[in-house]
DNA sequence: CCTTTGTTATATCTTAAATATAACAGCGTT
DNA sequence: AACGCTGTTATATTTAAGATATAACAAAGG
């Protein structure tokens, strides 16, 4: 699993790490039913502590990208609420947008900008695998 | 000036501060040359310390929202850099627009609320009114 | 002069974040 | 049965950020 985290930066550890793995399943890097490294060995890998993995873990697990199995430990498993997922996404965006607008930024570079990082991810379907 | 803080948010009064100004502008509540209150009146208003305020004010002008004028105290100034804003804005969107990934919103979807919001600002101009 | 402006300095309190040990229950393997 | 692995919980400590409280300063205006 590749991640990398910014030690300089002011956006918590967990954070960046949750960030990441979201950005992985978008990128179809990760897909349903993969097993995520123990909290344990992610720790080591990382050099970071136990308890922040986990941290990390129970927070994509209340937010819908991850559920425990016992067995298996931790398992990418994303849930699609999109409704609420695109209440959520207005109200991050709120900002940004009055941000942009204040700096004469249009409305189309905004969808320019959208299309790039779509363009990045995957089709829109995260799976893109056609699963 | 209409500001509201919530107290039981996790995000930081200062930085809530921030955000309704910068909305304010975007809605051409505030326009350019608009004196800011002073950082003991408005914290006075809002019920906050004064070095709270004094924080987003320095925040601002950092991210050049708003220019210190020695006679007048705090006045809104808007940068219009925008190549840099739009750099700044595509970092802000790639954790936003991977998490929607991941919930099958679709880049039209993203497309209507960016649209949706540009409507509740203004036509794009921050201005409007046609300074 | 006096007031008001932003600004700086110091100190204190609270909270979040991260780390460190330690232990537990569930499950699979040996 | 014993061991190792999983997530989870508990407790304690350290560090940093946020917010508050007092106090003082230079600059500008009345």
């Amino acid at each position: 699993m590749y991640i990398e985290i910014d030690f300089n930066s002011d956006e918590a550890i967990y954070s960046q790490l949750c960030d990441q793995i979201i950005m992985g399943i978008a990128c179809s890097r990760y897909h349903d039913g993969d097993p995520l490294p123990s909290v344990r060995q992610l720790a080591d890998d990382i050099g970071i502590n136990m308890h922040t993995v986990n941290k990390a873990y129970t927070v994509l697990r209340q937010q819908g990208y991850v559920k425990v199995d016992r067995r298996r430990g931790a398992v990418i498993s994303v849930e699609t609420d999109k409704a609420n997922a695109l209440a959520e996404l207005k109200e991050s965006l709120r900002v940004d947008i009055a941000r942009a607008s204040c700096r004469n930024i249009s409305r189309e570079d905004v969808h320019k900008l959208v299309d790039q990082l779509y363009a990045e991810y995957g089709t829109g379907e995260y799976g893109m695998t056609g699963e």
